[in-house]
DNA sequence: AAAAAAATCCAAAGCGCTTTGAATATTAAA
DNA sequence: TTTAATATTCAAAGCGCTTTGGATTTTTTT
């Protein structure tokens, strides 16, 4: 049974799958509906709201397929993650990061399109991405100082936001980043404040900007307060929990163990907290923790008082804003490129105590 | 200056960006570039070769918007991962599931197309999908016992596995789950042959499939053994670090502590590791701690004795076995059903001892 | 009431590929 | 050498939308 171009099976009424199918129904041309469905000025209230109606009783969406096709844009965002060559590390951060830039993707009816790479790969994905225009903007992660991706798509005109900044480099782009230098000077000056000299500090890969930055602000306190900066106490790695472990058991095992440790992620101060446990010492009391916290969901300390003492940044609205600053980009390309930079609070835990030696 | 159809800027050769530049500058039909770019067999090998050679040095790749269209396949999966409604919880696992599912997809041109939702709104998402075509199948993530997400889904006639399984569901679908069962059964019989007989177990949401699966194991190693089941020693809820930390509070300030805990993820299992700390407990010789462990990349335990005993199975191999299964459901639509049942491997670290009292 | 302006709608072209069906060139069989 | 079979290529249609330019209808102005 055939009727009105629609067809039947018993009484329940077929999804409409196309344009064509719905305009017939309508006595309508495509364009009429099109036009309607996209809120175009140039068609009757009326008319669109009838054709609203048709479309939503016979669940009709227009392929998306098609729309990018004749649009000539992807309505697609496209996020590479690269993990680490040695070890095939996926960074948990990312999960809260996609989180919030989902968010905003959603509002605005674009896919996020998810590449995982080796390294080595990343600027080849860029590339493709760009020659078979499969997104219409990619964010940037994990950028390194002196990032040459950031030139690189500058040249491939493939609108972008750097989740994170690259210092060293001469180009201009969009970014959203914490204030990491001076979130590290505050958690230094910190400890310092509570009589701390010794103070280790265990930090990402050294040729993360990130870390660069950590660790400006980090010495930058120490220098402040004339305290003698300890290289033997700064350890750069990815930042895993093992990592958090080995470096703190191996400080533990030095002739001078620090009295506090800054750490660079939550995951990383937990294996700090197994290292002192094995060691029998008590965090806070016996040496002081402070980390710095990407709010990640699963790690969310609920609690009145936290266990650690932070500086605390929701890696979550890092990925909204970011996500936001993209689309921006995209509808506007002429708009000057812009900065977006976050500030991290500290906030105070029960994993730092005002120093007293215990050695 | 154009030559051959081709524009060059100074002497730099721009990039070719469609079919038909190709072919007329190969002197040959869209047709037959097409079909040598895409491993038909009716083409001479010199022209494939001659039109792969160009096709590399002008970066050309076919538009991924018209390929789609053209072609009528998405070459997309889509995941829809949700978060739970009280706190916005995104759950790390996916990072290192998603790890393995891409690098299945990577070998075969498929791009993964992610959608962060809250749960309510699933639902509505895969019919969108389905409506408006964008992808060619989907992973369902975190089933339910008796989910009727997996009825739906065939009745969209979208192809999709499912990671994990769905007890009750009376459907015929793809999947790829661990023995969870039996890794429970086996790592609650271990602590019982360490002599444990107050055994915790802290598990997932009550709701959640494999959070009953691993519950019918525990308490059928027990009954085995004729030890009583004590629901007070049975918790259920999201799996965050503070889930464990507070249970294990709980228990330890009630009457009768349990001498051993099983958690159902390695995050939970830190939790508890705090709670026995601020307690004062030793981890192994006081209270023993066994974890389900998902093999999470940035938690690896590199060292040779890990910390924890757990039942291991790789989280991101379920990704990888996922993605395999669901692209041979879209070539082959008329293959029968599949599942993969993966086996834990029981691993034994510094966190398990024979059972001695304590209070 | 006719003319001008505004509102509403439509037919057809086009997005950049794949694929069908036919044409042409080459090779093998008679 | 001619014919049949095979290999190779091509022109054109079509995927399901958007968008252009024009047609038609309605409203406003004169």
């Amino acid at each position: 049974m055939v009727l009105l171009g629609i067809k039947y099976i018993g009484s329940a009424l077929k999804n409409i799958t196309d344009l064509k199918q719905l305009s017939t129904l309508l006595k309508l041309s495509q364009t009429t509906v099109s036009r309607a469905l996209n809120g175009f000025p140039e068609v009757n209230e009326k008319t669109r709201l009838r054709v609203q109606l048709a479309a939503k009783k016979y669940n009709y969406l227009p392929n998306s397929r098609a729309k990018r096709l004749a649009s000539g844009r992807s309505m697609t965002i496209g996020h590479i993650v690269t993990f680490s060559k040695e070890y095939e590390l996926v960074n948990p951060i990312f999960s809260d990061f996609i989180a919030g830039a989902s968010e905003r993707y959603n509002k605005s009816n674009y896919d996020l399109m998810l590449t995982l790479a080796k390294e080595d790969d990343e600027k080849r994905i860029y590339k493709d991405l760009a020659a078979r225009s499969a997104v219409d903007g990619v964010i940037l992660h994990g950028p390194k100082i002196n990032d040459n991706r950031i030139n690189m798509l500058n040249e491939l005109r493939l609108p972008f936001v750097v989740h994170g900044r690259s210092s060293g480099s001469k180009e201009n782009y969009n970014w959203v980043d914490v204030n990491n230098e001076s979130a590290f000077f505050r958690a230094t000056e910190f400890l310092i404040d509570l009589g701390h000299k010794s103070i280790a500090l265990i930090n990402g890969n050294p040729n993360m900007d990130f870390a660069m930055r950590r660790n400006t602000g980090y010495v930058r306190a120490l220098e402040v307060q004339k305290i003698s900066i300890d290289d033997t106490k700064i350890f750069n790695g990815e930042m895993t929990e093992p990592f958090g472990y080995k470096c703190t058991i191996d400080m533990l095992e030095s002739n001078e163990p620090p009295s506090a440790i800054i750490a660079s992620s939550i995951i990383v101060a937990i294996g700090i907290r197994r290292a002192l446990d094995d060691k029998g010492l008590k965090i806070g009391s016996d040496i002081s923790v402070l980390t710095f916290d990407d709010d990640l969901s699963y790690f969310r300390d609920e609690g009145t008082v936290p266990l650690f003492t932070s500086t605390k940044s929701s890696v979550r609205e890092a990925g909204y804003k970011s996500a936001n600053l993209l689309l921006e980009a995209i509808m506007n390309p002429t708009n000057e490129k812009k900065g977006i930079l976050l500030e991290a609070e500290l906030t105070i835990g029960r994993s730092t105590k005002s120093f007293k030696p215990i050695f």
